[in-house]
DNA sequence: GCCAACGTTGGC
DNA sequence: GCCAACGTTGGC
């Protein structure tokens, strides 16, 4: 089994919002070599650190494991959405996704500053200067240093972060489930 | 809003 | 295939 971190928007789509919908499409990504990480690497049952960017704070906010996989991102066919892309066809779909499943919220997020006075994740991917990646792999051993912090914070369960449905996520992002429920941008 | 860093595009 | 220009990401 293979670690990821996935980022996402937290405006635009948040581990609150992962844990509402139980599951999403990871939807949305237009970068090839995150595709092809999703496309060829990942499997069922994989487990994923939840980030949150352009967020305060910024971070790892939760666990979400692997569902599905060699799914069509719906928003590349769908011509109202930001992400079209006229040029890929249903037939052979240029954008292939994953679908997530919720696993748990950290009481606190791992915030990246606390990421980086960590030793131990000395060399983890996410933190490796001018990373852009929205998928990347995740060392197993970092993985379960960051679900340690992300566990053993201070605040007492249930007693964080935003209540759910507070996220108003002016652009819900990653709906895109099996269902097929309506999707967004990012 | 700024800026560093990286990806993509397009002329040649 | 090179490379400059431009766009995007994402931390701050």
């Amino acid at each position: 089994m293979r670690h990821w971190l996935c980022k996402s928007e937290e405006t635009c789509y948040s581990i609150t919002d992962l844990e509402r919908d139980r599951r999403a499409g990871w939807d949305s990504v237009r970068n090839y070599q995150a595709r092809n990480f999703m496309r060829d690497q990942m499997k069922v049952g994989d487990l994923i650190l939840y980030y949150h960017s352009n967020a305060d704070p910024t971070g790892v906010a939760g666990i979400a494991r692997v569902s599905r996989t060699g799914l069509a991102d719906p928003t590349q066919f769908d011509p109202r959405s930001e992400f079209h892309d006229p040029k890929s066809s249903r037939d052979d779909p240029t954008w292939i996704m994953v679908e997530v499943e919720f696993v748990e919220r950290f009481p606190e997020v791992v915030t990246l500053t606390a990421l980086r006075a960590e030793k131990a994740l000395q060399g983890m991917t996410v933190l490796a200067r001018g990373n852009r990646l929205s998928v990347m792999p995740c060392d197993p051993d970092h993985f379960e240093h960051v679900r340690r912090m992300g566990r053993s914070s201070k605040a007492a369960p249930g007693a964080t972060g935003r209540a759910a449905g507070a996220s108003t996520a002016r652009e819900p992002r990653r709906a895109s489930a099996a269902g097929g429920r309506a999707l967004g941008k990012r």
